[in-house]
RNA sequence: GCCGAUGUAGCUCAGUUGGCCAGAGCUACUGAUUUGUAAUCAGUGGGUCGGGGGUUCGAAUCCCUCCAUCGGCUCCA
């Protein structure tokens, strides 16, 4: 048979020669380190032969699918040693996932902790070296029904039930045998390095109706410095987290007694909003957007005229009683502005009609849902909605999306995917309202608005919102949480809820479409996702304090508060270390507020109208004029924003 | 909401098997010092040990309950 390696390069073996052995006659260095095989596309067991004329990859820890391989057969080996402490354990799945993997397990009575996580480890590297095969057999299904029958396991019952008929395959390290596709790596030898990480609930098939599982993760490696690598760089991840350095940075806090989710915007954080809203109101007046504002409350009847309560009510806070009607606090912008959308009377000479307000919304989000500044129930969202004719969708679409890119730009934000949400035909009526046409058609205009600007996308089915499709973008912290960042959505369906028309060049009445769009998302979830970004080192025209005056000593505080009135009418944002304390003890404390610049002032400077500049993880720049200084910090501003 | 864990001064953390008035560093305040590029010295203040209940001669420590936070699950208009 010829075997097509992926250079193209084609050598001949004989038939049944497995992927293991042409990796040996390759070179012996990458039979050690190869995992699995990619044969004609498809990963597969090294130690499985090929019998006909096959494309082959061969699979090491560099490539993700040896990697996957590699967690997928340590998760078997946790189960097995799991299975050692715990003999009347039973398993659910137990797959590799982005870093590492789990097992979802039932461990019926007992209970399980991280202090057992310590003997679970020695016991799998106990049973790493003991280097066992991974041994795949294939038995008919109705055996592999009679096996699991016998053994009381609803859970792999469950799996095979699935599975169509015909041979089961079966993997069986050591003293452990699973119910399971593969592939495997060749032996447990290979696995070198192992951590369990947490324990978890997890619901039976992700379903909150059903039993929770015990879900444990865990993290392998081939070498132990990997492992190590990977523990230091979790370190440095928390570092950054938004939650200590939110507070470390003075940006904002919470309090029992205001409630959890309900953010308290501390000085310093109310500085980086205000910033974030200036830059997004003058983006917006450029492209044309008007400004409105609404109340904080609305009547239920309004949300049950744009559909929300059927589908939201019990996210929303409940509702008061006022003068025998119900009110509700809003939980998003939409249906006020469609309310003055339709005061305007438009005709299709005023549209597109662009309305934006970053109000303030409340969304009851489940307790344990909150999740720093990340997942809040107080929110303001950098929100405006477009009314237009279906000619000039794709155009305004366009532009939205131009927008987001511009901010990223700002941002420095590199890795994002848009995910073009769609919806499922089946569930028309239920979630989706129950337009089959408008769904198709509303779809391949965004498809095509996307397509049209290059716009690299991925598509993903059931997950739109109930009136329209939408694109969410998708940003990564970092500590490697993916997050919903901004959103774009079409809406064909609530505009007619609420009456909404134009006049159409043929004296028609029409029914516009809506853009709902927050390309900075919410506030909270931006900034959170900023401080994580920019590890608290904000730019220049976005950071709290710009500048922080330290006067070498208290004789020069009164040339410092001149400098700093000076500075404040060009609009410079700045501070004074007025404290009795050396130099080295200001600037020390300064580098750690992570301020960009500080202003050393002495008796030099004082005398000479200038300043001694210092700049924050850099150092001393030398001194120069105070009007030198201002022009800098100006042109330092202009260079970021104009990207 | 569910599973598991955590909760000591403004912040970061000690507090041995339940046992003298609960400690440290930083911060704050006071004084001395008048300082030139990442920590000057000394003193003082500050906690109903998350809230409530219980066990005990005695609880920060053990038990129950509520609240909040964290790791996940579910959810995210």
């Amino acid at each position: 048979m010829i075997i097509t390696f992926p250079d193209n390069k084609k050598r001949e073996y004989p038939d049944g020669t497995t992927s293991f052995e042409i990796a040996k006659s390759i070179s012996e260095g990458l039979a050690r380190i190869v995992l699995a095989a990619k044969v004609n596309g498809e990963v597969r067991d090294l130690t499985r032969p090929i019998q006909v004329d096959s494309t082959l990859e061969l699979l090491t820890w560099e490539q993700p699918e040896g990697k996957s391989t590699f967690w997928h057969s340590s998760a078997h080996l946790m189960a097995e040693a799991l299975e050692f402490y715990y003999p009347h354990i039973k398993f659910w799945v137990g797959p590799p996932v982005e870093n590492g993997f789990y097992y979802d397990v039932d461990l019926g009575d007992q209970t399980i902790t991280h202090e057992d996580l310590g003997k679970i480890e020695t016991k799998m590297r106990e049973l790493a070296q003991a280097n066992h095969q991974y041994i795949r057999k294939e038995i008919p299904k109705p055996e592999a029904i009679a096996y699991f029958t016998e053994k009381g396991d609803e859970y792999k019952l469950d799996l095979l039930s699935n599975l169509e008929d015909g041979n089961i395959t079966f993997y069986t390290q050591g003293s452990f045998t699973d119910l399971c596709r593969g592939p495997h790596i060749p032996s447990t030898g290979s696995i070198k390095a192992i951590k369990l990480l947490n324990i978890a609930g997890a619901y039976w098939k992700g379903d909150e109706k059903n039993k929770q599982l015990t879900r444990i993760y865990g993290i392998t490696f081939p070498k132990q410095k990997e492992l190590d690598e990977y523990l230091a760089m979790l370190e440095e991840a928390k570092k950054r987290d938004h939650r200590k350095l939110g507070k470390e940075l003075e940006i904002y806090t919470f309090d029992e007694d205001v409630g959890p989710g309900l953010p308290l915007w501390l000085p310093n954080g109310a500085v980086l909003i205000e910033q974030l809203e200036r830059l997004a109101k003058a983006t917006e007046k450029k492209a044309g957007y008007k400004r409105v504002r609404t109340p904080h409350l609305a009547k239920g009847t309004m949300y049950l005229t744009s559909g929300h309560l059927p589908y939201y009510e019990e996210s929303m806070f409940p509702s008061m009683n006022i003068e025998g009607e119900k009110y509700f606090l809003k939980p998003m912008n939409c249906p006020h502005h469609h309310k003055i959308f339709k005061t305007l009377n438009a005709s299709y000479r005023d549209l597109p009609v662009r309305l934006a307000e970053y109000g303030t919304c409340y969304r009851y989000e489940q307790s344990g849902e909150l999740f720093g500044l990340m997942r809040v129930r107080s929110l303001q969202m950098n929100d405006a909605h477009i009314y237009c004719t279906e000619e000039q969708f794709a155009q305004e679409f366009k532009a939205v999306n131009e927008m987001y890119l511009k901010y990223f730009r700002i941002f420095g934000i590199e890795k994002y995917v848009m995910r073009f949400s769609t919806h499922s035909a089946n569930k028309l009526g239920k979630k989706y309202v129950n337009e089959p046409e408008l769904w198709l058609k509303t779809e391949a205009m965004v498809r095509n608005a996307l397509i049209e600007s290059k716009i690299p996308y991925i598509e993903v089915p059931d997950e739109s919102a109930f009136y329209g499709p939408k694109i969410d973008v998708q940003v990564w912290s970092a500590i490697g949480r993916e997050f919903t960042l901004a959103t774009n959505q079409v809406d064909f369906a609530v505009p007619a809820r609420f009456g909404l028309t134009y006049r159409a060049a043929d004296n028609t009445l029409k029914t516009p479409l809506c853009i709902h769009r927050a390309p900075l998302g919410t506030h909270e979830r931006f900034i959170g996702f900023l401080i994580e970004h920019f590890a608290g080192n904000f730019p220049l025209w976005l950071t709290p304090s710009q500048v922080i005056i330290l006067p070498i000593s208290d004789k020069f505080n009164d040339y410092a508060h001149d400098l700093s009135q000076e500075l404040n009418n060009s609009d410079i944002r700045s501070l004074i270390d007025e404290r009795d304390e050396k130099i080295g003890k200001k600037i020390r404390d300064a580098e750690l507020k992570k301020i960009p610049y500080m202003l050393i002032v002495g008796e030099k400077e004082a005398e000479t109208q200038s300043v001694a500049v210092r700049k924050h993880g850099e150092g001393d720049k030398g001194a120069m004029t105070k009007e030198n200084f201002k022009t800098l910090i100006q042109q330092e501003i202009e260079k970021q924003l104009n990207v």
